[in-house]
DNA sequence: CAAAACCATTGACTCCACTCCATGGTTTTA
DNA sequence: TAAAACCATGGAGTGGAGTCAATGGTTTTG
């Protein structure tokens, strides 16, 4: 598939393809014709795009997500303490899910109070 | 209450308390006494420094959470749809949440699977 | 009272994650 | 087959969110 298939399918743009590329999130072959120097991603590239969209939106960096994706294809790489680094990106996570969750009760409650001093100012 | 002290309480450095105080987060009287030009803040500032972390945490913006707490402080501002807006940001961390529990699942498998294989590679 | 600790301001600097641009080659399409 | 659409590379530029440093006042402390 070609980059500009990928965006589409992805809705990410081509540069950001190529800079994703570029950090070693996703990988392409060489064209198979010869004439072009144009990208090559294989099929399952987009799924692996939505994981990354996930992660990054979820708010993990790219150099995080490029250690857990190189750890997750090659089972462990080096002699890191990858159960260390998964304990922290999880607490991360959950950090960013309970502070999100707090923000929630209090925009709706921001919401709410809107409503009731519309009530006021716009009695019926 | 001056800035060390603020500082101190809610872990954010001096600079970036004066930074949020340059984009409008939080506020500041002058010094009671005019022998220097200290800031003093109000007692509060520290709770409302939680919600700012917490918010930021979450992925909010800075600019948005300005238009956030000043619509909390003054009902309205303007003729502008604050609960379209408020839509908006409820949205956004709810989509936060969402990535960030796909992510979770993510490494979680990712932690079972190099349980197995150490499984594997240590027998007993 | 002197040194240490605190505070202010201004402006430069860093880092991250893109995004844009210029230039030039290849494919597709009308 | 020419124009339009696509692709590549390299490097510069952007925006957000701080962070740091220099300089110079004020307060606290031993």
């Amino acid at each position: 598939m070609r980059i500009g298939a990928l965006s589409a399918l992805t809705g990410l743009s081509r540069d950001t393809l190529r800079f994703y590329e570029k950090q070693g999130l996703i990988r392409s072959f060489p064209s198979s014709e010869p004439s072009n120097t144009y990208r090559d991603y294989p099929e399952d590239t987009a799924e692996r795009l939505r994981m990354i969209t996930d992660a990054r939106d979820a708010g993990l960096s790219i150099a995080d997500l490029k250690t857990l994706l190189d750890c997750m294809e090659s089972g462990d790489l080096g002699a890191f303490d990858l159960d260390a680094f998964l304990d922290e990106r999880i607490a991360q996570l959950e950090h960013v899910i309970s502070t999100a969750q707090r923000t929630l009760g209090m925009l709706n409650g921001t919401r709410a109070a809107i409503a009731v001093s519309d009530q006021i100012h716009i009695p019926e």
